[in-house]
DNA sequence: AATGAATGAGCCTTCATTCAT
DNA sequence: GATGAATGAAGGCTCATTCAT
């Protein structure tokens, strides 16, 4: 509303850049508000201002790093869903395999897109939220599965997909990729991993096809 | 061969017991040196007569729990080699599954009946190696490999093993326990990591198998 | 320049005269930082804030030690040359006796004027001093050189001082000063340095007088 | 007397030795028992064993260092004394020159034949010494200052040597080549020390010739 | 006499955070 | 909103010394 609001929102993404930058080239516990002020160019002043604490920056990045995948996958499953035609069965058979393979490639082409996100999220898996940001992540995180538990019913109750214990079903499908991004932003691996993202998918379509 | 052995190795193993214990409930970048101390009985300067600094304790730990796996992997696989039968095409296929399965159960097992030590692993990944301990675990790395790769070589050579990107093996075949094995050890699942051995083997096996 | 360089190079001041207490009573190698902060009311954090480690308190002082000495003895030697009158070879010769006396007498009076600066200067010689203070210091030391060379210059052609090999010129000047003020500054002998600026400054002469 | 005295006398001499070197290379302060042990291969129990504490090494080697210099000056003064040959003034005469040069050189000497201990020696000027052993050093002194004195007397009461204050003999006497003896020592000057001794020590009588 | 593991007080330094300007 | 000096608790580590064997 204010002029300055603009030039003070630009100063928080500034902070939060540098601050992504320093977590993931030394890790969050090694990132000193030392280190994110001199890479930001703002004051130690400036940064309190805008976060109150080291913890909170870390938090702030950590929740809209979530929210942006969600994002991405969400929009992926719908615009994906929207060319589909046909119906009965075969529609419902196709929309297990899309889903599956687009939740994959999704995952890989976000991580591809934003590796800092991405090893900043592997390398703390949110251990600096507050309990207020923990319990609004939780409740995002509630949401985001009913939509996917949403998205499959159908294909699950036509027993196009297999079944497992719930609490399996994430590891099954994200699981191999999961490792393979870790080890390349880790650098223990080389080829890209976009490289393998047709093969992936396809090995999550392997363990969730019924024929 | 000294006389003192005997004590300084219990001490030393108590050090790094009560080290253990700290790193897996609070990290290792909140572990103090303190409560080690405390944890352990162990004066300040005995921690640094055995070890040097707090990440040569780590380092210490994280080299162990490395080879230990190892070590019972390569039992495992040993061990069930003993059982097997027959010869020609179908010996083969059987010691392709046996080991896929066996390399999946044996992660699972190891996991389940060390899980600080999974814990301290999997949120470390040895970023506090010094360069010497580094390289001494990577050569141990690439013999533990070059042991894996002899095993399946007959199978693969036979076309009992679906072909794969190298950098691929080991996230296709752990990554889903590994997955679900981090989400337990964080408390994000309830059942534990055994429940499931069978069913993550199987997945695996799902993956590899040609025919 | 900045609103704040009043204050703050007040309380550096202030950081570097508590310094130089303690480095005087104490050693450097028993001054603890804590005593410093006691003695100089500022806290751990700004005594970091304003020089970074112990070493480079030390080393400012040293350095500032240094150079107002140089200064001062510029300034006599200046001074002094506006006084003379005569020409030719008595000119000269005089410039030399007075250029030699001033020296030794200046020497006297810096040291008895700053004791726990001359103090804490001979008992460190420098040794705190990182890489590119010492260069510094290096430079300054040259340039001192240069100039007292120069002045002497005209004097040395013409005969009126005597000839030594050049790196004993220091220890012929100033020799018998310095040791007297060392055994002073620790109190091995009553008698204030100052009490024997003439003798000291004719012996000097009589080192290097020609006639 | 017992086998062992012998192996424990010479043990004793290893780690003085050592100490030595230790001092000399990184300052009293800064040299550990543990880098003493290192260097003489001794355990640290022996160390406390032979000498009780840190400082006790170091004030052993210090008081055994200014006996060796006092000795060593008092047979160069006698052996000279029994060369001489006359009676009367001139004899006095050349007893005065003879001893004012015959302590800058045999200081030059010492120094030069023991760096090591030489540099001890200044850097720390007996500041570990404890009381008893500082007592026991003092009446070591006065004794050595009194045989000076004797030495002096007859030519210092026919008016051969000049007259100076008390406390100002050892400056003008030592102060030049202790001035380039340090600096030769910490590096300062290229020439060995002992290149200088005859006009180091001509320049002393100088200062105190009466004629 | 020798050994080296054990002890713990004490040190330098870091760093998140506060606050006056 | 911005700045950066000031704060002080806390941590890793050192090292002289002790002591059981």
């Amino acid at each position: 509303m204010q002029k300055t609001s603009a030039k003070s929102k630009q100063r928080r993404q500034e902070i939060l850049a540098a601050a992504l930058k320093c977590f993931t080239e030394h890790g969050l516990a090694a990132t000193t508000i030392e280190s994110i002020r001199k890479e930001s160019g703002a004051s130690v002043g400036s940064l309190y201002h805008h976060f109150g604490s080291k913890e909170a920056i870390a938090g702030a990045l950590y929740i809209e790093g979530m929210q942006n995948h969600f994002e991405k996958l969400r929009g992926s499953l719908e615009s994906g869903g929207g060319v589909r035609s046909g119906d009965g069965p075969a529609k419902m058979a196709g929309l297990a395999e899309f889903g599956v393979k687009t939740i994959v490639r999704t995952y890989c082409e976000w991580i591809s897109e934003n590796p800092s996100w991405a090893k900043f999220i592997f390398s703390t898996r949110g251990e600096m939220l507050d309990s207020s940001q923990r319990k609004r992540l939780k409740a995002e995180n509630r949401a985001h599965m009913n939509y996917l538990k949403e998205f499959f019913r159908e294909a699950q109750e036509q027993g196009e997909i297999k079944t497992y214990p719930a609490s399996l079903y994430h590891s099954l499908l994200i699981g191999p990729a999961q490792d393979y991004a870790r080890q390349w932003l880790n650098g223990r691996v080389r080829e890209p991993l976009d490289t393998h993202t047709d093969i992936l998918s396809e090995a999550a379509w392997r363990l969730f096809k019924t024929h």
